[in-house]
DNA sequence: GGCTGTCTGTCCGGTTGCGTACCGGCGGCA
DNA sequence: TGCCGCCGGTACGCAACCGGACAGACAGCC
């Protein structure tokens, strides 16, 4: 790969999938167009409103996109790892309506964003790589949408725990249970009572902010559909386009 | 207008207001490529990953984006009304990962997906009205992700009762408990006691699948914020690009 | 080695909404 | 006119979750 030249936190993946099924010609292009970069936790990569002037591929951490409410409380509605992209929706002009906020650590690749609309602007591979990407990502929400409504908070703590999974890239992971009811809209106590149920089954182990998966299939049969869903679509988005 | 040479269920709205917000010319080329159809109730327009062959712009009914989950209940992330597009997604490529579904029988312009493609195609006033339509529907579904897990089933009815009111134009519209009961993703036992309390305030009135908008600014002051949240969101897109 | 902030465990009353079920009334249709 | 299907009202036990609060335990820092 050689674009990620540091990487500060786990090194398990060589680089953002969705850079990755590119053309190798299209693949060296951009290369200097990126610039590696470490997110810690919790760092805002934009707000609501806000002009956004990058883009971010992820390569091990996760990025999660809420919405807040007038009360503060805030939810999220779609994580993106090193299959997706940060930001996407800039191409449709202006700004977004969520937050983007890092939640697990990682390194990501930014890409300032006239130079991404400009890659965008041209027909190619990696236009309709973000198209995909873009279909997707609705997809994703709309999947959240309904699973908020009609899921039970150890169903959505399955899910949100495995799709962290999938991106890390590493068995243990940071993440408090304050944090985590955060993103399910729920109590902490809520979440350190189902993530205690997850323990207990042996699925998972914690301790003072920091997660271990113990048994991925364990953890599937309890999370609901969701998690299925979205990941199949997400693949096929890689898979698509997936040609050399 | 024109466009819309019959006129099947009520009058109130000359035609789809994204339409209307294109300068003259454009409408004057658009027109013969729209062919006006006539919606009832519980229509379906498209279902998940099946090919789309047209897209709709509503004139004076509600549809309903929905998601549906493998044990069949469905929770509704959108609604499109005169202000949108159904099936937007579709300049991404590709099929939808949501149903859409008349909700309140209305009428539509219907395009073809393949003019409607290359009408997107050369950038123009129309392209930039569909790409910030789209921005706006990223946004709905967000808030509608977030008040899906938040909001009480009485804030929820009213803000959808608001929402299907701004897009009817009538005061009195079709609509019954059961049929509410699968948008929110509540039972219709839950739907009569939120109904109940509205209409007992005298916020609305409701007889036999037929609702009535009594009291509007009351069922403002009950319904959550994110009622105000999409309408501005979705008011913003028309304003801004209203040159004529 | 002690202090302090963070993280987790737990409790209790209260509310919302679920699952299931029964029933009555209106209205269209034969 | 009578029947039947759709629509709405209601009831009961129960599960999930909230709001708020308190307490113990660990880890890093000085």
């Amino acid at each position: 790969m050689g674009v990620n030249g540091h990487n500060g936190h786990n090194g398990n993946h060589a680089g953002n999938r969705l850079l990755q099924v590119l053309p190798q010609a299209e693949q060296d292009r951009l290369r200097s167009k990126l610039t590696p970069l470490s997110l810690s936790m919790k760092t805002v990569l934009f707000e609501p409103g806000q002009e956004i002037n990058a883009v971010h591929f992820p390569v091990n951490g996760v990025v999660s996109l809420v919405t807040s409410l007038e009360d503060g409380a805030i939810v999220e509605v779609a994580t993106v790892g090193n299959e997706g992209i940060v930001g996407v929706p800039l191409v449709l002009g202006g700004s977004l309506a969520v937050r983007a906020i890092s939640q697990v650590p990682g390194d990501t690749l930014r890409m300032d964003a006239s130079v991404f609309i400009a890659e965008f602007d041209r027909p190619g591979p990696f236009r309709d790589l973000v198209q995909n990407y873009m279909q997707a990502l609705f997809g994703q929400i709309s999947q959240a949408a309904a699973c908020n409504r009609l899921h039970s908070n150890e169903e959505r703590l399955s899910r949100w725990l495995l799709m962290s999974h999938d991106r890390v890239g590493t068995e243990t992971f940071p993440i408090t249970h304050e944090f985590l009811g955060q993103m399910l809209g729920s109590r902490r106590a809520t979440v350190t009572l189902s993530a205690g149920i997850l323990q207990a089954a042996g699925l998972i182990r914690y301790h003072r902010g920091r997660v271990t998966i113990v048994d991925r299939a364990g953890l599937e049969s309890v999370s609901c559909e969701c998690y299925g869903v979205i990941k199949s679509a997400l693949d096929r988005v890689i898979e698509s386009a997936d040609s050399n």
